[in-house]
DNA sequence: CAGACCATAAATGTATACATGAAGCTGTCA
DNA sequence: TGACAGCTTCATGTATACATTTATGGTCTG
């Protein structure tokens, strides 16, 4: 048994807060959390917190956990948040170079998401695991620790990720293009890093970041039914 | 019947990190710490956890957890992350436009840190209110509750928060000096703030908190036995 | 009929008892 | 003497029992 029945229940909650099982606002009973995991209140409670850490849920003054509400303006702010601490990431990483090893696994992660997004070998599951890796990598590219954890706690709220929106988007006609658009900043903060111009990889990163936005902003007043399909909307009211 | 026994533990606990009453990696063992607050291990526990959130302490991978230790970069790392994070409540609130009565208010703490930094009247105390109170109404002037909550975060790391150096400079030479200066850059901001430019408010956010670094600095390698003045420097190895 | 108060039920906060696993020690054997 | 096995100890993980608080609903009164 590996990991423990605290780990377990953290895992099982989150993801039925992300799935909307729980909708927002919606208050967790830890009686009803524990029988039905068949484990004792004391692990619901710690894994409780946990949730609470991560923002997925927040305390009630009176006592007891509820499913965090978001509204729009929150999930916008909390993309540019990520969007100013990748650029941070970027600048730092510039201004005090990064690491060769380092700079070529990145590299390499870019001509694999050049392959990924090329039109004849067209990979949407390659591309979305080399998404990650990439901001993965140019979160720990400047090697503090401090921000990178940082950068992780910030996508950690499932919108704000930049992976948050890729599946949602997958069938959507203008999206491959949105695709090449993003693969090409990618290219610009990776070769700005290397050429230490700190402002230009902040500023191209901030900007990636809006992508984020824009596909938000689709989800949300283009086409509600993509909702759905982006973890963690369930919490977002209105 | 004030706050529960988890609150209090919490208090004690942290007080009682920061102080360096517990050395930087010390283990934490719930039973001990239990018995001297003469409370059951519950609370206890979920002391821990907070506190875990808060980053003084950390998980060890065997079970329990221990203070957190921190490096120089670490501690540098930090300020310039809350640096990065003001400068943007900043922009944004330039951007954005930040409700009169919040610049009102601000304008009033400039006031009063005038009055407490002028020659003839200065005062240390009410300096250091009025400056912590200019930074909290800063995080909120763009309105942005996501980012608020994540510079208070920021600022949560004792030796990352605004106020953290103040009293461990009281006394030395230069130090009302660099008050007229950090005096002059609350100033900017809120004028650059006030006519809508955005990238002046960012940057001299900024670097008001590079401020914070160099009292770092002084503190680590000039006169160390400022250390114990600044709370949780004891967490900082080397 | 409105409002306040009390009773009751249910959920969380806290304490304690039990289970599990890790770290250290001791004794023995190579 | 060194190293390893096994045991012992102790700290945490988990379960359960108890206490306290909160929400609710019903009734009584003005």
């Amino acid at each position: 048994m590996a990991e423990g029945r605290r780990s377990r229940a953290v895992m099982d909650l989150r993801d039925r807060v992300l799935s909307g099982e729980f909708p927002a606002g919606a208050r967790l009973y830890e009686v009803q959390i524990a029988e039905t995991l068949g484990i004792s209140r004391t692990p619901v409670r710690e894994a409780l917190g946990q949730l609470e850490r991560e923002g997925l849920l927040e305390r009630v003054p009176s006592g007891g956990f509820a499913v965090r509400t978001f509204t729009f303006d929150d999930v916008a702010d909390a993309i540019e948040l990520r969007g100013v601490l990748e650029g941070t990431a970027a600048r730092l990483a510039a201004e005090r170079g990064a690491e060769p090893a380092r700079l070529h696994r990145i590299e390499q992660v870019l001509d694999g998401l050049d392959r990924a997004t090329a039109e004849e070998s067209y990979d949407f599951g390659a591309y979305e695991a080399l998404n990650a890796e990439f901001h993965a990598l140019l979160a720990g590219l400047s090697g503090s620790e401090i921000l990178r954890v940082e950068i992780e706690r910030a996508a950690r709220l499932p919108f704000a990720s930049p992976s948050a929106f890729l599946r949602g988007q997958q069938g959507v006609p203008a999206f491959h293009r949105s695709l090449i658009g993003a693969q090409a900043q990618h290219r610009a903060i990776v070769e700005a890093i290397d050429l230490r111009e700190g402002t230009r990889a902040e500023g191209v990163a901030r900007e990636h970041a809006r992508l984020a936005r824009r596909n938000l902003e689709y989800v949300m007043f283009e086409d509600r039914s993509l909702i759905d399909r982006v973890p963690g909307l369930s919490m977002v009211v209105g």
